[in-house]
RNA sequence: GGAGAGGUGGCUGAGCGGUUGAAAGCGUCUGCCUCGAAAGCAGAUAAACACAUGCGUGUUUCGGGGGUUCGAAUCCCCCCUUCUCCGCCA
C-alpha cells in the first residue's frame, strides 16, 4: 500500500512514480481529493463524538448527585443520531477509498529502467558458458516422456491440462533438487518454516494477491480460503500484525511450497513441458528487515538463489526488470535470473528477486519498535531459490548425453 | 462435526452499565542511592488516526462484526478463535 504521508506531502513523487507502472494520475488525483473529503468529515463526526462523550459524563454525575436528567439525555440522544448519519456518509467515502488504495502498486525505485516490456529489461551480467552440444539438444519434455520420468498425459487424466506426474528419475531429482536448494538456504542462514498452502483471503490482502488478482488464484469452495500462488505468501504473512523488536531483524525464512496458479491464457512452445503448470514446486526466499537494510538485503537474496545455479553449473544472467514488466504488483524493484535452456537457445526465469519495500509491511501491518522506542513498518523481500520444476527441466536439458541418458550432477545423488 | 468454558495492555490477571485506556503484579525504561552492581525507594511505560506541530487536544480500540442505551470491556445477536470432553480420521 502507498505510503498516506508521502501521498499527501508529495502528490506529485506517486503520479509519477506510479505513471511509470501504467496507472493514470487522475487516479491519485482522484485519491486525494477523497482523502481530504474524508478528513474534513472526520473533524466535524469527531466533534460531535466530543460532545457526546463530555455529556454522557455528566450524565453520569447527575445522575450520582440525584438531579434529573431527562432534558440533557434527550440533547445527547440527537447528538448520537447526528453521528450515525455523518459515519454512515464517511463510512462510504472511506470505502472507495481503501478500495482505491488497494489497487495501486508500489512505486518503482529510482534505479529501475522505464520500459514497456520484456525487451527493455538490463542486463546485469551473464555467468557460466553456454554448453557446447555435438548433437542437436532435446527438450526436457521430450526427453521426459521418452523415459517416462514426465507424465504428462495421466497428469491431464488426474487432473487437467498443466498438471504433470513426475516418475522414476523425474520424482527422484526433483525432490533431491528440493533438499539441495532447502539446504544451501538454511546454510545461509535462512531459518526452514513449513506453512500451510491454503491461507485465508486477509493473508492475501496482506502481500498483494488480493484484491485485485483473484482471479489468477484457485479458490477453496467451501471456505472464503485460496491456494498460495507461492511461498511468498504465508512467509510474509507469517509475522502480520505483530511488532517485532530490533534484534530479530533481519528475519530469514526459506520454505518449500507447492504453488497454485490458474495461468489463463498463457500456452505456446516456450511454455511446454515443465516450464508452465497450474502447480509446481518452488523454494522460497523471504526477508524482513529494517529499512535501510533491504537495498543490501535485494542483493543478497540474489546471490542465495544465484548459487544453487552456480553449484549446479548452469549458465544464467541477471535482469533489472523495468518498470513494465515488473508483474510483481508489490515490488519496487526486481530482479530475475534467467537459466540457459539449449532447446529454446534462450534465457527462460527460474527466480524472481524483490524488495518489496514497506508495501507489503503496510498492508499486513509489520512493524518493529525502533531504537527511539516508536513503531516502524519493516521492509519486506522475497526471492525464489529455485523454481524447482523449471530447474529440473534446466539440468535434464543441460546435462543431456548424445545417447539419451542424463550425466546427472553429483551433488544430487 | 456436537457439548461446555474462555478470548482484557509486552506478559499474568482484576473489572461485568457511568468520571476505566482499563486495578494489582511481573517485565522494561528513567532518576535517587552506590566506587560499581544487586536490593530498596520515586516516577514513567499501548496502538492507530485527525487537528495543532513548542508543551498539546480530540477520536477510536478490551478477539471481529452488528444491536440495545444518553453512555458498553461490562447486556443481546452473529462470526472467528483457544481449551476440555465426545465423535471422526492420515
Amino acid at each position: 500500500m502507498i505510503d498516506l504521508q508521502l501521498l499527501r506531502n508529495d502528490a506529485e513523487k506517486v503520479k509519477k512514480g506510479l505513471a511509470k507502472r501504467g496507472v493514470a494520475p487522475e487516479k491519485v488525483e482522484a485519491l486525494i481529493n477523497l482523502d481530504e473529503e474524508i478528513r474534513q468529515l472526520t473533524k466535524a463526526t469527531e466533534k460531535l463524538k466530543a460532545s457526546r462523550n463530555e455529556k454522557s459524563k455528566t450524565i453520569g454525575i447527575k445522575i450520582k448527585e440525584g438531579l434529573p436528567v431527562e432534558d440533557i439525555a434527550r440533547e445527547v440522544k440527537q447528538i448520537g443520531e447526528q453521528i450515525k448519519k455523518s459515519e454512515k456518509e464517511m463510512e462510504a467515502f472511506k470505502d472507495d477509498f481503501q478500495s482505491m488504495l488497494w489497487d495501486l502498486p508500489n512505486l518503482p525505485h529510482d534505479l529501475v529502467p522505464e520500459g514497456a516490456g520484456e525487451e527493455d529489461n538490463l542486463e546485469i551480467r551473464k555467468e557460466g558458458a553456454l554448453p557446447d552440444f555435438d548433437f542437436e539438444p532435446r527438450s526436457h519434455h521430450e526427453i521426459g516422456k521418452e523415459c517416462d520420468w514426465l507424465d504428462f498425459e495421466r497428469g491431464v487424466k488426474l487432473s487437467g491440462n498443466k498438471f504433470v506426474v513426475l516418475k522414476d528419475q523425474g520424482a527422484f531429482y526433483s525432490r533431491h533438487l528440493i533438499q539441495f536448494m532447502l539446504n544451501s538456504a538454511r546454510e545461509r542462514g535462512y531459518l526452514e518454516v513449513a506453512p500451510p498452502l491454503m491461507a485465508k483471503r486477509s493473508v492475501f490482502y496482506g502481500s498483494g494477491q488480493l484484491p485485485k488478482f483473484e482471479d489468477d488464484l484457485y479458490k477453496i469452495q467451501d471456505d472464503d480460503s485460496f491456494l498460495i500462488p507461492t511461498g511468498e505468501v504465508p512467509l510474509v504473512n507469517l509475522y502480520a500484525d505483530e511488532i517485532l523488536s530490533e534484534e530479530q531483524l533481519p528475519l530469514k525464512l526459506t520454505c518449500l511450497s507447492s504453488c497454485f496458479r490458474k495461468e489463463a491464457g498463457a500456452a505456446g512452445k516456450e511454455t511446454k513441458g515443465l516450464i508452465r503448470l497450474h502447480q509446481f514446486e518452488k523454494v522460497e526466499l523471504v526477508a524482513v528487515c529494517k529499512p535501510d537494510q533491504s537495498n543490501q538485503m535485494l542483493d543478497e537474496i540474489v546471490a542465495d538463489a544465484e548459487v544453487i545455479l552456480k553449484k549446479l553449473g548452469l549458465p544464467y544472467r541477471i535482469m533489472l526488470l523495468c518498470t513494465g514488466d515488473m508483474s510483481g504488483f508489490s515490488t519496487s524493484k526486481t530482479y530475475d535470473l534467467e537459466v540457459w535452456f539449449p532447446s529454446l537457445k534462450k534465457y527462460v526465469e527460474i527466480s524472481s528477486c524483490s524488495n518489496c519495500t514497506d508495501f507489503q509491511a503496510r498492508r499486513a501491518k509489520i512493524r518493529y519498535k525502533a531504537s527511539t522506542g516508536k513503531n516502524q513498518l519493516v521492509h519486506t523481500l522475497n526471492g525464489s531459490a529455485l523454481a524447482v520444476g523449471r530447474c529440473l527441466a534446466a539440468v535434464m536439458e543441460h546435462y543431456q548425453q548424445a545417447d539419451g541418458s542424463i550425466a546427472w550432477p553429483d551433488m544430487l545423488k
